[in-house]
DNA sequence: CGGCATCCTCTTTGATACTG
DNA sequence: CAGTATCAAAGAGGATGCCG
């Protein structure tokens, strides 16, 4: 039953779009080195390593190969003095956006009862902050909240009607939130309660205030 | 890096809601078998079988019990005189869907080069019919197509804007199509030319005028 | 260092055969 | 019909080695 494109490729066999996608990205680890190139652009295999904690270095290097093949992953070489190769999604790679919100949307559900050794990494945050969470007071003033949570600090900017989120640290924030991610999500969602995190462990600096703007929302 | 919940379980071990997402659905086969119950509904083993062509019967059953556990899938037994076990989708699984939709929308990019050698099976033509194909003039009669391309033949019907499909045969169909499945396909997406696939070896019943109310339009 | 390739072990998959 | 049992082959995970 196999299509047997080149030798080694196991593909499903059927005429089915689904299946067809399950061909290209249904191996392990794929999706997830799409959602690191989807969420940092281009990057270098060792950030790939970074965001991607577990995979063994040999199965990057062959996934990436594939997904070149596939034509979802160009690799571009960087001349001196940076003398590095970059890799990033083409269009078609790109594409795959949606099915990744789509499975995130689907896995929020897990996100509370966390088992306690998972690894987070802080720029896993801009996919759910941008997806989930809504500015619920457009006509507010603009707000900046620095979380500190992981490998590196995150600030999400609150205003307008519009959140957004980046890596770094912002110059005078008006709330700082540190502890561990699971308790960051929970604030930041509503679905903890700001005295039972600090009973937990949270630390906040500032005005706690802007934290009852945002609005909790899975895209149905 | 093994969150490892019930022994046996590869997880990716990340604080992710896609990588967790993927830990539940992410191993081969799985979505596979969610399409099918969520195309068929309640169905039997034997039922599943057929719709997942290349499937070894171990790993069905292995990957049931798993999304059993998983509190994906319901396992209803039914009474004599039928006596049979009948599988369905929970909500968590039928929230699925999306996922779905979103995998199959990035995969018909890889529908008009078939290998040839696929295995096609009727009922995986509802997602796309109602996904991809929308019925352009809303205000004309209503009309039925009956597909005669693989294992049992299939209808469709247009009308007041609405496209639907069900397995069966049509009592006095507008137009049958009769062929292989891509040539059916290609010409129901307008991307094949009547002409064209009845040179091909595509046979026709009836007004082909209908196929020119079919749009076909990948969503945004 | 960054960017892999190799080697080895262990797990998962696939094909087939068999059973209540 | 609805699975379980068995076994070979493929793939994943981990450690280490190589090379500019």
């Amino acid at each position: 039953m196999e299509g047997c494109y080149p030798p080694g490729m196991r593909s499903y066999g059927q005429y089915c779009a689904v299946a067809k996608a399950l061909d290209v990205v249904g191996d392990r680890w794929t999706l997830l080195i799409v959602r690191e190139l989807l969420l940092r652009g281009g990057c270098r295999y060792t950030d790939l390593q970074h965001g991607l904690p577990g995979i063994a270095t040999n199965l990057l290097s062959q996934r990436l190969k594939e997904l070149e093949e596939q034509g979802l992953v160009r690799r571009d070489a960087v001349p001196p003095p940076v003398a590095t190769t970059l890799y990033d999604l083409t269009d078609a790679g790109r594409e795959l956006e949606p099915v990744l919100r789509a499975l995130g949307g689907w896995g929020v559900r897990f996100m509370p009862d966390p088992t306690g050794n998972e690894v987070f990494r802080s720029h896993w945050l801009a996919f759910p902050v941008s997806q989930f969470l809504q500015d619920g007071e457009p006509d507010g003033p603009p707000a900046t909240i620095e979380v500190r949570t992981a490998d590196q600090p995150v600030v999400i900017e609150v205003g307008g009607g519009e959140i957004t989120s980046y890596l770094g640290t912002a110059p005078s924030p008006d709330l700082v939130l540190e502890g561990d991610p699971p308790m960051v999500l929970g604030v930041l969602s509503s679905m903890l309660k700001l005295a039972d995190a600090r009973q937990l462990g949270l630390r906040t600096e500032g005005s706690t205030t802007v934290l009852r703007r945002l609005r909790f929302r899975v895209p149905t």
